[in-house]
DNA sequence: GGTATTTCTGATAGCGCTGTCAGATACCTA
DNA sequence: TAGGTATCTGACAGCGCTATCAGAAATACC
């Protein structure tokens, strides 16, 4: 160890192709105004020599970092996960870095704005829950960095957004679920501090109302997304004397969860109880019965971010100050084990 | 967006503090010949200046870039995850970045070539399963730079690896089961390939002879580690007349597929047959039964991980071309719900 | 034909740090 | 007191790029 092999720099390739660097310069930034017999030179010096530009140089030089951050609560769990992969593969072709950091709840945004005045990246992805968390968002405001936020609760017109329509996909399960007879109907709702929760929630309870079914207290428990918030809101519903007939958790954690607790308990599913979950976790196909819910598509999710990201450095020229927008990816509804039809 | 505000360089913080560039770096970078006093009034200008060194500017001028790399196979998962995590933290307070990359099977020591080139990183960890990608590793080496291989299938002297005992672990394992009145003894192995499941084998194995078992052919079923595999071995042990009373499966992953076969053919676990996992991923206690496996401490692995490679910087000076160390850290065998006493 | 415009190329000044070297000051030792 | 060593500080070159500017060559227009 120690001693690093010598890497080619670009005045080697300038020389080699016999041009100036700042030809070299131009062709590896896809610049206009370089005639295609120089390029072919630039780019044959390049493969002869296995040239890659130093981060550290262009970064230092230039406005551009080719670097991109993802922060992350706690990149454990399937979803975060499923962007994280996604992020990576699209970063890869794309020629930009990702650097990954963990933000506490305390000191984020400081955290945040150190990150940023040591990296400079060029833009950062925000998946939930710190898309939601204002200070950081006031600060990415200030730095004047290009965000993308990730299924956030509400749109922030300044920051761009991807997200699913968490309304319209928690419709059709609650659709589904009546179609199939079912009119006892419990809910676990998620995290209301978590962007998605409160749609999902209102997009279920519109489809109820609109169906003329009635939801007493008793059957809506408040889980916040985790396992076990999800499995004690299942030990209430499952020590009353009348279960439901349903139970839609609002997240597929949540809904593993219940399904655990009934086995625990000798409860049926979907037998005695039916379960939807939502997301389509990894766990949804794992677990038996396998769960039935909506597939929220993240790894798209976040190739679609890093896309966003990437097409606002090529239209730098435009004006960028206006509104962002928000792109919805297409969910899926998909129908597995865990909820069948209701006894009559 | 647009215009970043300004930042502080280190030129102002020299001016602040009244004193030149040279000190204001020697007390960033913790060097000795630095008096108190000198240290105190660079702290001080730094903080009213709220300063951060820019990263690209250090690793272009300086040896060191502070960032590490961590290469990914697929960051999905348990395990994989809870490296990350891990990692993550340590990195968070040493005031190192990660910068995280997955790879193909295919051209993976061509990217890795790349990123080193590219970024320079002060050290690189490889977790499972390309830990054991000969190209890869050749590339590292020839590159001179610090790598720890994280529960790689074999030590090589020149790299540090990080590990537990797989093969004490999985002796534990067969001991327990024996213990519990078992001798109809079937095994799920992992996936050769991967570092761990040799030893596992052989662990697990080695109790097995010791205690004058035998086990048939039959039931020994080839596994890659997989969900999907562990079902199908799963599928393939249910299948018989005869059911073993006791499955070993050398991942959790594995495991977690027998007991969701099981379920779906009607088996009960741990009545009918009792099943055993290894890692301790979050799903072992997620699932009815939970698991009971061995559990690997996945985070502490990837904080030793950085550790290490945040030492060797520090002692850059003493000769490192020696022997590398193997660092292994405890297990710990965890007792669940999905085995018990074989029924007389 | 001359002039304006577009297309192309090169020279060069930094970006913000670190590492090196030389110099200054303090502290020993004889 | 002189010389040596350990401790401390500053000046400055330069890491490998990009951005800017100036200028050359090709093309367009009147």
């Amino acid at each position: 160890m120690g001693s690093r092999p010598p890497k080619a720099t670009i005045d080697d390739v300038a020389n080699l192709a016999g041009v100036s660097v700042s030809t070299v310069s131009r062709v590896l930034n896809n610049e206009k105004y370089v005639r295609e017999a120089m390029r072919e030179k630039v780019m044959h010096a390049v493969k002869v020599l296995r040239y890659k530009p130093n981060m550290h140089a262009r970064g230092l030089a230039g406005e551009k970092s080719h670097v991109f951050g993802l922060f992350f609560d706690d990149p454990r769990g399937d979803y975060v996960s499923s962007i994280l992969y996604g992020a990576l593969k699209k970063c890869d072709e794309q020629d930009i870095h990702l650097v990954v950091e963990i933000l506490g709840q305390d000191k984020a945004s400081d955290k945040i704005e150190s990150f940023l005045t040591q990296l400079r990246p060029d833009g950062v992805i925000l998946p939930p829950p710190i898309c939601d968390n204002l200070a950081v968002l006031e600060t990415l405001e200030k730095q004047g960095i290009p965000v993308v936020r990730i299924a956030p609760s509400t749109h922030i017109p300044s920051m761009a957004s991807v997200k699913i329509d968490d309304h319209a996909a928690a419709y059709e399960v609650a659709e589904y679920i009546i179609n199939q007879g079912h009119t006892d109907i419990a809910i676990i709702k998620g995290d209301p501090e978590h962007g998605g929760a409160g749609e999902r929630l209102n997009g279920f309870l519109s489809a109820i109302k609109a169906n003329s079914i009635e939801i007493g207290p008793e059957n809506i428990e408040q889980g916040y997304f985790s396992f076990e918030s999800g499995f004690e809101c299942a030990e209430r519903l499952f020590a009353r004397d009348d279960l439901p007939t349903v139970i839609f958790a609002c997240n597929d954690e949540m809904a593993s969860a219940v399904i655990s607790c009934a086995a625990q308990k000798g409860i049926k599913i979907p037998e005695d109880v039916s379960v939807v979950g939502f997301d389509d976790a990894v766990i949804a196909s794992r677990i038996w019965p396998t769960l039935t819910t909506v597939r929220q598509p993240a790894e798209e999710i976040a190739i679609a971010a890093v896309e966003y990201l990437k097409n606002i450095q090529i239209d730098a020229d435009t004006d960028d100050e206006g509104a962002q927008p928000v792109i919805v990816l297409k969910h899926n509804f998909v129908e597995r084990n865990s909820c069948v039809a209701a006894n009559p």
